[in-house]
DNA sequence: TACTATGCTGAGGTTACCTCACAATGAGGT
DNA sequence: ACCTCATTGTGAGGTAACCTCAGCATAGTA
């Protein structure tokens, strides 16, 4: 029984993943420069190593992301005011633009995906991950 | 709140992952290996572009995959007694008891991370993504 | 001023994929 | 029997995304 949640969860997440994969593809993004992208948007102008860090990468690899993200106009450096040594990364308005479009693309493709559960049964099923996920940083 | 669970769904699959990664580094073996022993003790002697299918890879890079695990000796080429250009691959004994370790272990680490909810509770997880999943061929 | 620590990047290596070409075999038609 | 075409696995060689290590510029401290 707990064999079959040890399938079901991840099976579910997978299938959940593939479909946003689809979606995404007009973008020709990666899953890891999305990321990339969202951790830039979520945190404003965070310094390299910070990406770095919310990706898990070594600080060396969020070098080649950047890079790669900044030769597609998504996000520009700029010196940090208060590190001459340290390098921030920006959403471009062209970034920000994606951003919102493939936010909205996630959202739909979520809806439409988790549309098969009643919205009581959607609350149930945040509630019992959410349980699952409390003190998550013991890991 | 579709969003939520947008977030809460990979995150909490995440979390496993992360929690079996950590519980199976003891033998060394990549998800990928793991997983590719778990096909070939599934289907039992399959052949090496079955293989490939349900790792879903190129035929090709099943190759290596299979020269890995054969170099640790944890499964075994074998002809294809109907077709002479196919080759099969299963699990040798030594390969039999690792995956009947991994598989222990595999399920320990399941309960612990379930073991948050009730048993009414994991019932309810489990028929919530059961529903999720259903043919989920389309995709 | 001198010494050590920090932030990024160039150089070069590893891993896990890929495509393409090819030899061996199978299957079907003449 | 033979010719043709499809299929199976693998060698060769390429790519993307990581890594470590060394080095430069800057910061912090004695």
């Amino acid at each position: 029984m707990s064999d079959s949640l040890g399938e079901l969860l991840p099976d579910a997440a997978r299938s959940l993943r593939r479909r946003w994969l689809a979606a995404l593809a007009p973008w020709d993004l990666s899953p890891h420069h999305i990321r990339a992208l969202r951790r830039i948007a979520e945190l404003g102008s965070p310094r390299l190593s910070v990406v770095a860090e919310g990706l898990r990468i070594a600080p060396r690899s969020a070098t080649d992301v950047v890079d790669a993200l900044e030769e597609r106009s998504l996000v520009a450096r700029e010196p940090d005011p208060s590190d001459r040594r340290a390098v921030c990364v920006r959403l471009t308005p062209e970034g920000e633009q994606v951003m919102g479009e493939i936010g909205a693309a996630r959202r739909r493709e979520a809806d439409a995906w988790f549309g098969r559960l009643t919205g009581a049964q959607q609350d149930d099923l945040a509630r019992l991950l959410a349980v699952l996920l409390e003190d998550d940083d013991r890991c």
